[in-house]
DNA sequence: GGATTTTAATCAAACGATTGATTAATTTTG
DNA sequence: CAAAATTAATCAATCGTTTGATTAAAATCC
């Protein structure tokens, strides 16, 4: 009869998701996870062993499709900045469009406590690191860059944004702001490529 | 016949830091508090009313020492960029010298659960952002710095000082490295203010 | 193909442990 | 002695997890 053939294990993924980023991992109980999802309370271990076990198999599902995400910037015919102008471009694009869960990220990886998940988190990362490291330091050694410190200039892109997803009103310092309004989000999308596109072009290619 | 005088409110608020800082407010139960303080677990709310009330506290007496640790640049000798980096130079030096703290603001920040604490902590952050506004936008005024989106330069500075302090390894990549560590952390922190340093010369004052 | 067995999904209820908080009695201090 | 500090014991509430029973669908058997 009841047609509503929806998928409880999905629900819970979805329910623990959004409470997670709201409320922190500690700060949810599977009663919320239960409340929210629609499903009963003992589903969460049924599919997932344990709280713990849905924390880590969002980080995994996540972790999965932003690696899927990952595009190969290697067309010769672009220049360096041209590749990180890129990349750049697709990193705010995907932190913006993932706003809570980025912040749920980063307050696990400044805690630490669950070292599995803090391990994902860093490999995690390290992908896009790795491939922003490889386009400046072969844009430094072919002479296209200055001689920079590259891992702190990886720091500055990427803190860039988190610092803009997390305290969005230290940029935008009117008070009727929301990252969760789509146009204010595409405001600031824009000022912060904008401004990083131009930070590093000045940084990275302007002779001295 | 016991001279050990110690102070157990104080004692309270030491352990409830460091708690706080390593496992999260929602991860920190009164009683390990009382434990690692050696007070009686009533001692708590004797003193501060509740285990919130502790958080409140601490927050309340960091944030009063910032704000008092914040030196106004205003010799008018010196030039703006100058300004710039000695105002970078403290910020490093505050935020290296407080890691674990710093993580525990960023991470309230970034959860905006207790609202009264997020407020206290926005004030205390804008505090230092309207000084490095100020300067840049003086600077700018003046001919000395090029046309640049302000907000959004504040947010690198500051965003590359957080990335690194909760992420250092993605900055240090050999395993080894420890932000606890005295000798490493020296290291880190004068790479980091080189990186500001050179960064906000070239972007704010490169003529184009 | 119809009856029987097996499986997976779901539920209400309860488990023991732990939570933050409070009590009332006791000790310490000035 | 009176006030302040400290204690052990206890509170109701909530925590994550487990249980045993129930349902419906799938698989197996004759």
């Amino acid at each position: 009869m009841k047609t509503e053939k929806i998928d409880k294990r999905q629900a819970i993924l979805e329910a623990a998701e959004k409470l997670f980023c709201e409320t922190g991992y500690e700060g949810t109980s599977t009663r919320q996870i239960a409340r929210e999802s629609g499903a009963n309370m003992a589903m969460i271990n049924y599919y997932f062993g344990s709280k713990e076990g849905v924390f880590i198999e969002i980080m995994n599902e996540r972790i999965a499709g932003f690696a899927s995400q990952l595009k190969i910037i290697n067309e010769d015919k672009i220049s360096p900045i041209e590749k990180l102008h890129r990349v750049i471009e697709g990193y705010v694009n995907r932190i913006l469009a993932n706003v809570a869960f980025h912040k749920m990220m980063h307050r696990e990886l400044s805690l630490s406590q669950r070292p599995e998940m803090y391990d994902k988190i860093k490999d995690a990362m390290s992908h896009n690191m790795l491939l922003i490291d490889r386009i400046i330091t072969d844009g430094i050694e072919d002479g296209s860059f200055n001689k920079v410190d590259v891992r702190m200039v990886i720091a500055t892109i990427m803190g860039t944004v988190t610092n803009i997803v997390i305290a969005p009103n230290k940029v935008m310092p009117c008070s009727n702001f929301d990252l969760n309004n789509p146009k204010d989000k595409k405001i600031i999308k824009e000022r912060a490529i904008n401004h990083l596109k131009d930070l590093t072009t000045v940084y990275l290619t302007t002779k001295k």
